[in-house]
DNA sequence: TCTGGGGTCCTAGGACCC
DNA sequence: TCTGGGGTCCTAGGACCC
């Protein structure tokens, strides 16, 4: 059967969210804040209308959001997560099939149908999502993602000068082109800052010129990806759906700090709470891992002097347990600490990852056997167990410091209830 | 004072092998 | 003076995405 690509986006996705479950945001700014309360991530209309870019630090622009009357939020990952998965399940009532792209996009595959039923089946979707569960959606379709991706983008610029309702279905050629030839070549998806500033010094500035460069010269200086793009711009779909999500190569945890650390022993510790957390995500997806590196940071914007470090070192065998991982992370600090800066950040990277079934039993066993092995690995399953139950960092291990006696913890104080998630963090009706 | 935290893919170049 | 021709694997860096 011939199929279309369609994108489904969700406005102004966490700011959305947050509405659903508390009325009293309805028709007020609202905007969300990255972890650690440091920059806007996401933005209602009005937000947006005043100026907010994304992405902004937040204290260059705490005085305006408190003069508009801006509900400030700091970010609910449950929360969205839930809503998202919500979401994509109505989404797959009318998709041949579906691809999770994102916390707050999906593509589909449609039957080629005429445009006006297409432009029905996506309009039925966007009511359909708005009425259960009160999440807007644009929908976007065309014959490559990329176009879709465009559709999209003008369904969005459509609804803001009041056109449409969020729905846009791709022209074909010759039309196609004129649609084009008013898309700025930084707006296509797959051309990022860079190939912009590469193509504009070559006077190419619109999705419709980019398209009609030579092969040889995209190949060239963007790479087989460029052309890729250039490819389905053309109409010619080179990417397809991905509805198996391949396995992870690599697996970070890092946070900045919500203030400077100078102590080795403090990094020490947000090392290890980063190792301790990465090993709980490899669990949760059923994955082990060998390779662990550590970096620590000081960089900062304009403030030198600046010191970055980061060394890589492995296991000697793949586990999902925590102590390996934080013992590494422990070792790892040693070459690359540097006294006297003061840092911002740390993390841990995991790879050399695969997945933790079938079990390998090494020939001669590893360094850990028998009974030690299911020792451990028993008691990491009470603890997600406990931490699953109770709340993240319930039960942890010693090494990564006693709370209240962290100089490296993340700021978060204006989070919202887990309303979908927890039972006891539902939301309450009252009547009067 | 205060600027997120994850990911992926591609290419070039070096080390090493036969 | 002249200095092969493949392979593979790994890493760093650059590009992109949300």
């Amino acid at each position: 059967m011939d199929t279309v690509f369609a994108l489904a986006d969700c406005q102004n996705f966490y700011a959305s969210c947050e509405r659903v479950f508390d009325p009293a945001l309805r028709g007020r700014p609202i905007c969300v804040l990255s972890n650690n309360d440091g920059c806007v991530i996401a933005r209602s209309e009005e937000v947006k209308a005043n100026g907010v870019p994304m992405g902004a630090p937040y204290f260059k622009w705490r005085e305006e959001l408190e003069e508009m009357g801006a509900a400030v939020l700091s970010s609910n990952y449950t929360l969205y997560g839930d809503m998202s998965a919500r979401v994509a399940r109505i989404l797959r009532q009318e998709a041949l099939e579906l691809e999770r792209y994102s916390i707050d996009e999906a593509f589909l595959t449609l039957p080629a149908l005429s445009k006006e039923n297409l432009w029905r089946v996506a309009d039925r979707l966007r009511r359909r999502v708005l009425r259960w569960l009160g999440i807007p959606i644009r929908v976007g379709i065309g014959p490559t993602k990329t176009l879709a991706k465009i559709a999209d983008e003008n369904a969005k610029a459509r609804k803001r000068v009041g056109w449409g309702n969020g729905v846009y279905v791709c022209p074909d050629e010759p039309r196609r082109k004129e649609l084009l030839k008013r898309v700025p070549v930084g707006d296509i998806w797959g051309i990022g800052s860079a190939y912009e500033k590469k193509l504009h010094e070559k006077g190419v500035g619109t999705a419709a010129a980019f398209r009609g460069l030579p092969d040889t010269w995209i190949r060239k200086e963007m790479t087989v990806v460029g052309l890729r793009t250039a490819q389905e711009l053309r109409g010619r779909p080179c990417l397809e759906l991905e509805l198996v999500r391949p396995d992870r190569k690599t697996l970070i945890r890092s946070r900045s700090f919500g203030q400077r650390v100078k102590s080795k022993n403090g990094l020490r510790q947000a090392l290890a709470k980063h190792a301790e957390r990465a090993a709980e995500k490899l669990r949760e997806e059923s994955l082990v891992a060998k390779g662990i590196g550590a970096f620590i940071t000081t960089k900062r914007f304009g403030d030198p002097p600046y010191y970055s470090n980061s060394v890589a070192g492995s296991l000697q065998e793949h586990t999902a347990r925590a102590a390996p991982f934080v013992r590494a992370s422990r070792r790892l600090l040693e070459p690359i600490y540097r006294d006297g800066y003061g840092y911002k950040k740390a993390g841990v990277q995991l790879y050399d990852i695969r997945p933790s079934r079938p079990h390998q039993e090494s020939l001669f066993g590893g360094p850990t056997t028998g009974r030690r092995r299911k020792e451990d690995e028993e008691l990491m399953a009470a603890v997600d167990h406990v931490n699953a139950e109770h709340g993240k960092g319930t039960v942890q291990l010693a090494a990564s410091g006693l709370p209240e006696k962290r100089e490296w913890t993340m700021k978060r104080q204006k989070k919202s209830p887990r309303y979908t998630t927890r039972w006891d963090e539902l939301p309450v009706a009252t009547a009067r």
